[in-house]
DNA sequence: ATTTTTATCTTGATCAATCAAGATAGGGAG
DNA sequence: CTCCCTATCTTGATTGATCAAGATAAAAAT
């Protein structure tokens, strides 16, 4: 039905409108990387389609058809990661690229077929829900690391935006489900401190605590 | 660097090639099902690119690069069709299509994993070779069972164009290895009898039979 | 040698996705 | 209330892939 690349403008509406309440045609340029005046184009069509609600000028919001189809593509893409991280081997820095391309490829019966495999996971490697069939999330209550006081946390989601971030966190063993103590928090120098039993303490800076999501125990 | 579409046609060209001995601009249409005029379009711009050496009217010929490039798209298709049955445990009548659009997308990185994984076999599921990194393939002697007489065979390759056919083969028992007795080849009639140690003798149509190629034990 | 056939080519048009440049509307500044 | 700024929109052009219809050349038939 859609293009892949209408999934695209899709799935970057879905993540604004999480993100910052609506979108905009013009975040929704920055974020595809495109000029203003296609994104309007883009969002004609897209109204034509019955996928989202636009008044121009006004605004513009998935209609549930779209928040569907988007969610779908949210779908394929964690499991995609997931599939590439636990069965390929892959690292889960450099599984995001992969996923885009894929996503928009694979068959409802092979993804059937990973998501079977996998034992119809519920999150992907990065610690982001994976919609069910039916669109269905499973929200995780988490907190910016950045945000947080001295005390001791478990990583639940990790932003997927850097890779190079992912590789690093990856290297020092700060995967999904590691636990650990917030020792220091230097808000001045914009150093926080992290110590585990048995491992040297880490330094993180703020911009990177921004991205790790935790909870307390 | 090739667009998918432009990898679609190195493929049908090579095929061509090995098929018939030379593509001709109305076999590529066919193939692709396209008119001979958007062929015509296309040969202009992988000559361009010196994929192909196109003499307008006299004929066209894959170059040593396009080759090479064609040769890569088979053996994703190929390590990938036998990726979906090894590893995905789809059934080899239904890999041809999935095959065909993630040919495009996978990454080398990805590909090597399944290479890698699959122990770098030398064969896909239907018994074509794959052909290594650097192009080369191992060929395999074989012919048509349609041309055989009685005696007894092995089945080493079946043409992957009919799903429904490799459906009815695998649902007999006749997979990639398996041996067997021609037992009675009714030319007349057009009908082949196969029979296997404690299992009820085949009848399979000439028509069909044209797609299994054996080698004789 | 002339005609006919048929494959191949060319041309003009279309569709999706895009950009650059210029037009416009709506919200805030004065 | 008027002016202006900025986001959004419109327009005209481009690129890749395609088709339909008509032109042409090479081969085949007479």
């Amino acid at each position: 039905m859609a293009t892949s690349t209408e999934e695209n403008y899709l799935k970057t509406i879905l993540h604004l409108e999480e993100e910052k309440g609506a979108a905009k045609v013009g975040d929704i340029a920055t974020e595809l990387q495109l000029t203003s005046g296609t994104v309007t184009t883009m969002m004609h069509a897209l109204s034509e389609q019955g996928l989202i609600d636009y008044a121009p000028r006004k605004g513009l919001k998935l209609s549930e058809e779209g928040r569907l189809s988007a969610l779908q593509v949210v779908r394929r893409h964690r499991l995609i990661e997931l599939f590439l991280v636990e069965v390929m081997n892959l690292d889960w820095s450099e599984v995001h690229d992969e996923a885009e391309d894929l996503e928009h490829v694979i068959s409802d019966r092979l993804l059937d077929r990973m998501d079977e495999m996998l034992g119809r996971p519920t999150h992907d490697p990065h610690g982001d829900p994976i919609p069910d069939r039916e669109g269905k999330v499973t929200v995780v209550v988490s907190t910016s690391l950045a945000k947080m006081e001295v005390g001791s946390y478990r990583v639940v989601r990790v932003s997927d935006e850097s890779s190079d971030l992912l590789e690093w966190l990856n290297q020092k063993g700060l995967t999904i489900g590691q636990e650990f103590e917030l020792s220091r928090e230097d808000r001045a120098a914009g150093i926080l401190e992290i110590r585990r039993a048995g491992e040297e303490s880490l330094q993180l800076g703020l911009e990177a605590a921004e991205q790790v999501f935790v909870e307390a125990i």
